[in-house]
DNA sequence: TTCATTGTTCAAAAAATTCAGAAATTAAAT
DNA sequence: ATTTAATTTCTGAATTTTTTGAACAATGAA
């Protein structure tokens, strides 16, 4: 069995990933996996990641299967070989970008369809009055999060990269953004 | 003692927010107090707050720490009366900013100087060569975030507004920021 | 088919977190 | 100074989450 030797940075980074797992979504030795394979060139069979975080085979599969559920690996192949190899499913942009796309509908999207649900009511008392309107600031906040957030996945990858670049410059292009788009007579 | 009776829609929203609790970074109880806080017009007092949400007096004295460490409620005073009342610090979108920027202070802050930490190190062989290259995307990643949170701080809210309503605009106004800065002959 | 290897599942153990309630502390009022 | 009200801290119990390891299933080679 082949012992993956990480550098002490490395290791530290893995363990960094773990740490922070569970603000991502999951848990410690998952959070470790993600962090292993980001950084590992070539694919990890399960016994590797077992044997270099010290976990339990057990643990390794369902880590894996959770990692593919968030479609954040990958496996690949290699012929006259049956075992799996594991690696990033892309990019770090597309990893960042599928953790946000799944917390999205794990955590936004149920709030919304509660917060809607509960906007439909009709407020009788002055409380309920003032309870509703903190749901709908709420409730547009998220809206608008998740308007955003679809907007930056259609945009181009040379468009993204102009606008990460954009920094602040942002204040002065919205100054003239009335000046671009008022051709047609849109009022929003 | 007077109880504070939600309607049943209310306390959907403030169950929701304890289940919710997790993710953004505190637990189910401080999630309740923090959404319970946040529809409750005014301010309560700690044992308000723990006989609605059936929890122990000494919990909530805990969750009331815990919330002012992020800054989401704050206390009122009515003469005569030496009780503190707790209610939100701000608007949802201040308290929305306020989450944001606590977390980035606990988790991107730190994940930061680790990788700044971690590139400093000379690759030596092939792998350490594309470990440093991933950390140096994630690393871009997180700093591009940490700008772009505080340029929005920084918008006013005329100019916030105007972004937040951008949309699908975002497109065309990219392709006309060329033509918007390129006043100085910046390279960038 | 049998064997060796790889992958999966799940019950039970271990670890971590949360919470109530008691005790201690602080602060105002008399 | 004493009493009373309000708040905080702390501990162990209860709960929840994570992890292990062994049993089981699948796969392909001999």
């Amino acid at each position: 069995m082949k012992i993956m030797s990480l550098s002490e940075k490395n290791v530290a980074f893995v363990m960094h990933c773990g740490e922070m797992g569970s603000r991502w979504g999951f848990n410690r030795t998952i959070g470790q996996m993600c962090g292993l394979l980001t950084i590992t060139k070539e694919p990890m069979t399960a016994n590797e990641i077992a044997d270099t975080l010290s976990i339990s085979r057990g643990n390794v599969s369902m880590g894996i299967k959770e990692l593919q559920s968030w479609r954040l690996i990958k496996v690949h192949h290699i012929p006259g070989d049956r075992k799996e190899y594991y690696g990033p499913a892309g990019s770090i942009w597309d990893m960042a970008n599928r953790v946000f796309e799944e917390r999205k509908k794990r955590e936004i999207d149920p709030t919304l369809s509660l917060l809607r649900d509960n906007l439909l009511e009709q407020a009788h008392t002055d409380d309920e009055r003032f309870a509703q309107q903190q749901m709908q600031e709420i409730h547009d906040l998220l809206e608008t999060v998740t308007k955003w957030s679809a907007e930056l996945q259609r945009l181009s990858p040379e468009q993204l990269q102009s606008l990460m670049k954009l920094g602040s410059g942002i204040g002065k292009v919205l100054d003239f953004k009335d000046k671009i788009l008022k051709k047609p007579g849109k009022s929003e």
